[in-house]
RNA sequence: CGGGGAUUGGCGCAGUUGGCUAGCGCGCCGCGUUUGGGACGCGGAGGUCGGAGGUUCGAGUCCUCUAUCCCCGACCA
């Protein structure tokens, strides 16, 4: 892309009105627009961060056998009275409208109650379970307090799997391999070594702890008290000396931390199955149970995250397999011709699928530097008057040094 | 929902004890000089001060109500 194509615009100033510094960064590169309290839009480079969080989550979802579909954003309020969560002294955080002949509707804040409905159409018998299914949808949610930034919002994204298991042992298992896939979710991601298994609370629905996983920051809501020899942790919420022995955690081992929510798996046994009439009929042609699950994982969140824990004084750094794009390309002034022959890299990049920003604007080389870095690109390439040799400049945005490579060599060093 | 702070061109801010044509920086437009870390000069455009009501000869400045935003707390299937 032609940086000239791009209307957003970075700007110097913090905006006044948010106080995060993943809001003030994103708002300030152009990734994201505030529309208001808690909404945000995402802008052509916030969508591609957004998009490339979605294709790692997504990716990982299918290798466990998922599939994935896209769920109504309106919801009929019957499916939730039979589980009692329409009621708003019940769940404080609905939307509503109502159509004009009055009929109540809710806007989507979690999905269990319409999937497990739709999955009365197709679910009878044994032979059709398990099922696991995924989305990744926008999710309203009236907070009290939205606060910051992309962290905790009214309208968020958020990949959200359900679990449809015949049995206990059937479900324990498929939760675990849904652990290790979040495991690997955040090591890509770059958060895996101070990302936390985190026991929490399992709900009323369950006798299970719940786990979460808890990126330590301390812009986070949470307390955790984390192992970090086990690379484990416990919320504080249950934190008292039965659950220490239940997990086999040492007090004296365990240190206090800020941790963000950015997952959260939960056991469900067969409360929401059994309410909406969802059976199967086993092989002996019993009616039983299905024990369900719900694993969540905040898309637009984890972007905050993201952008919040690795920022530095020049910037955003983006982790590599999510930056919107690989390579800031800049031609400078000082060289005549550097114009043209940063054109022809360009051009050669983009044939190699290299997703490359080519800064072509009329503008001082500083400026150009400003913005690769306060971008967040991983790379930055400069065409200067070595490219007689083959050679151009590199530098990487989490270090301070530059180094020559001949042009050839980029693509295998960019990935 | 309780407490605190804020609201003045696109963005960030200043506006004395009420006083005459509401300023500054950034950004934007034009011309010129510059050209490796957000350059500089000159010339422009752009606001009626969140909204409503009131006090006053006169309100961005005072009063009342209200909306929105941020922070702390409560809350967070």
């Amino acid at each position: 892309m032609r940086l000239s194509n791009l209307y957003t615009k970075t700007i110097k100033n913090n905006p006044s009105d948010e106080q995060s510094l993943n809001a003030q960064l994103l708002i300030r590169a152009g990734f994201i627009h505030k529309e208001m309290a808690g909404v945000y839009s995402y802008l052509p480079l916030g969508k591609r961060v957004l998009d490339n969080i979605s294709k790692i989550i997504r990716e990982e979802m299918n290798n466990l056998g998922c599939l994935e579909v896209q769920m109504s954003i309106l919801q009929p309020k019957e499916i939730w009275e039979i589980t009692d969560r329409w009621d708003d002294k019940k769940v404080d955080i609905w939307f509503k409208t109502k159509l004009y002949n009055g009929q109540e509707l809710g806007i989507g804040l979690t999905h269990e109650e319409p999937i497990v409905d739709s999955l009365k159409s197709y679910i009878d018998s044994y032979k059709s379970l398990p099922v696991y299914v995924y989305q990744i949808q926008n999710k309203f949610r009236n907070e009290l307090r939205a606060k910051s930034g992309l962290l905790r919002g009214r309208e968020f994204l958020m990949k959200d799997l359900y679990s449809f298991s015949e049995s206990q042992e059937g479900h324990r298992k498929f939760y675990e391999k849904v652990i290790k896939s979040y495991q690997n979710i955040y090591s890509k991601l770059e958060l895996g070594d101070f990302t936390y298994r985190t026991y929490a609370d399992g709900g009323i629905f369950s006798k299970s702890f719940s786990d979460e996983f808890q990126t330590i920051s301390p812009i986070g809501e949470d307390d955790i008290y984390v192992d970090e020899v086990k690379k484990i942790a416990i919320n504080a919420e249950i934190y008292n000396d039965l659950n220490l022995k239940k997990l086999s955690l040492d007090k004296s081992s365990l240190v206090l931390k800020k941790g963000v929510e950015v997952g959260n798996t939960f056991s469900l046994e067969s409360k929401y199955t059994d309410a909406l009439d969802l059976y199967y009929t086993d092989k002996n042609g019993h009616k039983k149970s299905i024990i369900m699950g719900c694993y969540g994982i905040g898309v637009s969140r984890l972007m905050g995250v993201i952008a919040e824990v690795f920022a530095d004084s020049n910037g955003l750094v983006w982790p590599n397999c999510i930056a919107p794009f690989k390579v800031y390309l800049i031609s400078v002034n000082e060289d005549p011709k550097s114009k043209q022959k940063t054109e022809v890299i360009y051009k050669l990049l983009t044939q190699k699928n290299i997703d490359v920003i080519y800064d072509d604007r009329d503008v001082r080389a500083g400026e150009k530097f400003a913005d690769a870095d306060l971008l967040g690109i991983p790379y930055r390439v400069v065409v200067n008057q070595n490219f007689e040799d083959k050679q151009v400049e590199l530098k990487h945005r989490k270090q301070n040094k530059i180094e020559f490579v001949q042009f050839d060599r980029l693509e295998s060093i960019i990935y």
